[in-house]
DNA sequence: CGAACACTTGACTAGAGTCAATGTGTGTGG
DNA sequence: CCACACACATTGACTCTAGTCAAGTGTTCG
């Protein structure tokens, strides 16, 4: 959708589908930063920070909205509140980043995994898509491999000890939990960092 | 400074050292997210992430200033600019986060240190703290570990590593970088993710 | 049908972790 | 002023998690 390095005039948000944003590096290797679903905001981050500093792109099919940044401006400067709920959006997703790097950096891989699967089916659930304990979410095996740093091989071997634990079911991009509990505490998931608490406008 | 789980009515800045903020995990590991150094405005953040999801410390002696968010709120209700140059702040921070998702996630032990090093290096350099190639860094090697993901006694060997490639010295908090641009080969680093060109205010 | 892609499995390797001991400098109190 | 405690740094030996390499097995789709 938006390359690395991109300099836009138009903020994208998500209709329908997923996304996700990525980093290569040049050894070739690439590091998933985020997974994103209808209804976010993907990129209002552009509106401040022109030039792109990692490429967005869809998961599948999607459907993507743009919208001219200067609109935004608009609207913000007519409306605090537009305002608050925006720059909460995006502290919210920084906050995201900074459990990312804190499931990256210090829990093993079977932990990571969970913990990925577990925040996605909280996300799913705040937005209303997919059952509490069924939803679709059309990644492959690599995907999880560079979002969670292991390797695609690891990914396997682990989703199949999460699959024999019981915790986890997948087939074809449709994921069920059957416990979540069990599945965010095998993550260590608590959900705090993604502020779905009452909005505080 | 500020705990895991607070509420806050105040922002802070840094007007002297260095701070960084942390996660704490129930297993009793750490995962430093960010490194802070003076001028910077640690924790706009919570001008509409009012519960705190990680905790904020000195590393040293350090002054800090706090600011009543209703003053804040106010100040960027009058000015379309310093709206700007506030909520632009807490982008670069997500950017900061996301490249250290890829650090961790993505590199060696050997690169992960090295680019921790190169990033407070240009931070300081942007902010004219310090001399291009010698500056006061006080962190200890478990600092550097949990910033990075690896154990202390690897940081250890690994610190060693670079000492001997000349890529850094290091005594007591004192750090000298005889040769940035080597420094930086070693880490895969690229100082786009840090926005600092000029201002699109 | 065959190419492309995702997934699976096994055997082997290596980077980093663990455990444990020792060194070194600094500050404090008797 | 020395003894001691403490925090940080260093080193060695061993272990183990996850990576690498390689060979399959589906499955989809033009």
């Amino acid at each position: 959708v938006i390359c690395d390095g991109a300099v836009t005039h138009e903020a994208c948000v998500l209709l329908r589908g997923f996304a996700f944003r990525q980093k290569m590096l040049p050894n070739g290797s690439r590091q998933i930063l985020a997974f994103h679903m209808a209804g976010d905001f993907v990129d209002l981050q552009s509106l401040y920070l022109v030039r792109m500093d990692h490429t967005l792109e869809t998961l599948g099919a999607a459907l993507v909205g743009f919208i001219p940044h200067a609109a935004i401006k608009q609207a913000i400067a007519g409306s605090t509140r537009l305002l608050a709920a925006f720059w909460r959006d995006t502290l919210i997703d920084a906050a995201i980043f900074r459990e990312w790097v804190t499931n990256i950096g210090q829990r093993s891989a079977y932990s990571r995994l969970a913990h990925v699967i577990c925040e996605v089916a909280w996300r799913l659930k705040a937005r209303g898509l997919g059952a509490p304990d069924h939803f679709r979410f059309p990644v492959t095996q690599a995907h999880l491999a560079d979002a969670t740093g292991i390797t695609t091989v690891h990914v396997n071997r682990v989703l199949n000890g999460l699959k024999k634990a019981g915790l986890v079911k997948y087939n074809g991009g449709e994921w069920r939990i059957p416990d979540l509990s069990a599945l965010e505490a095998a993550a260590g998931f608590d959900p705090a960092y993604l502020h779905s608490e009452t909005l505080t406008v």
